[in-house]
DNA sequence: GTATGTGAACTATTTCACAGCT
DNA sequence: AGCTGTGAAATAGTTCACATAC
């Protein structure tokens, strides 16, 4: 184990070493080598052993990767073996969406708590939660210990939105909105802008010559 | 201008700097500096420069960027002077909130066509949409004049959708299945999965000394 | 023989810093 | 004087290649 900086690219990575390697100990393949988990990832075998390499040293020499060994340390390094308290600001089509998602509960993302500032959406329920006014999120994120915010509300409010789970102590902000929004240092923000997705696969049609033009 | 590669992150950076722009256009800000645009966008004022430096000269020394010039020009560069038809594959919770988001129209992404196949979904009708069953996706992406997919059904169909997107020409790929798909150099596939988001940020929370622990 | 772990080489991207234009 | 445009320097990230371990 060294102790330089991981590249959030490595991050990313390891869960999707983390989902192959699980998917194998379901089907009962107990060893998989850098090369083969690359292969089955799309990446390198460089890359597979370079990024796990950030954390340790998890392979036998000549034999490769115990696969549940494997599945138990990625789950320590990456908090997988605790669960996380979310809530989402914004009830729209997106903030529904992400309500009834299923896969967070399953990766140890419990959404527990909705918000919006339009009185039509406060009270709608989705699975177990109910939309509840903006105006309770201070008090609602204090008492359930929510750790994660997601921001799902239209441009001009989510600052605001943002102001305040920051002053609330939430650490970690996941923000659908298409700005970009100003938080201390000790915040950390990640940006999931499905326009700007879409918008630059657009440039790469413009630029690569497109089947249909 | 040269030509140059283009990082793929300076792309991203020139929709956030045409969004900022359109923003004072509107505001009747006729000039803007490098240094006054990275503030309003949360980056510095060297990238912005060499962001822009990648597709021409914009600006005037000593004065900064007119902005209405600058926003045709960036319009133009990002292929955001016409319109691209899009389809979307899987129409749950989070393919029904993109066929209801209104951000992508205003982008020149127009949604075109929607499919599933799940007989229950087929038949549903969202804004001017109507869920078709996945037989009909090759007529469809090909009278429609499809040239972006996007993949929202679940993990183990999306290669499947893939290969039939891209044997029609497809030539670009917003995935949303958390799974590494094959295609072919030509195609250009850009993956967001919201789990693992999410589950990066929990990383940064075991990390990082959360506030709730 | 096979596959890991890791410095070293390489490549990409960002930041610096300043010459040159207005 | 102020601010762009851009080589050069610095930093970050990926790939190579091989000594080492099993």
């Amino acid at each position: 184990m060294n102790n330089k900086k991981v590249p959030e690219g490595t991050i990313s990575r390891i869960f999707i070493y983390l989902r192959e390697i699980t998917e194998l100990v379901k089907l009962n393949i107990h060893t998989i080598s850098s090369a083969e988990l690359g292969e089955r990832t799309n990446l390198s075998d460089a890359q597979v052993r370079k990024d796990l390499g950030y954390f340790g040293q998890f392979g036998v020499s000549g034999a490769g990767y115990n696969t549940q060994e494997l599945k138990t340390a990625l789950e320590k390094i990456l908090g997988k073996d605790r669960a996380w308290n979310v809530a989402v600001v914004g009830a729209g089509h997106l903030g529904s969406a992400l309500l009834t998602y299923p896969g967070f509960k399953e990766r140890g993302l419990d959404i527990v708590a909705a918000f919006d500032s339009d009185s039509r959406k406060v009270g709608k329920q989705m699975k177990e939660i109910t939309v509840q006014p903006l105006e309770e999120l201070p008090r609602v994120i204090q008492q359930k210990k929510v750790s994660i915010g997601i921001i799902a509300v239209p441009a001009k409010e989510a600052q605001g939105v943002t102001d305040m789970l920051v002053k609330l102590g939430v650490g970690c902000i996941l923000n659908f909105a298409p700005t970009s929004l100003n938080v201390p240092d000790n915040v950390k923000v990640k940006d999931v802008d499905l326009s700007r997705e879409l918008e630059t696969l657009s440039y790469f049609l413009v630029n690569k010559k497109a089947q249909y033009a």
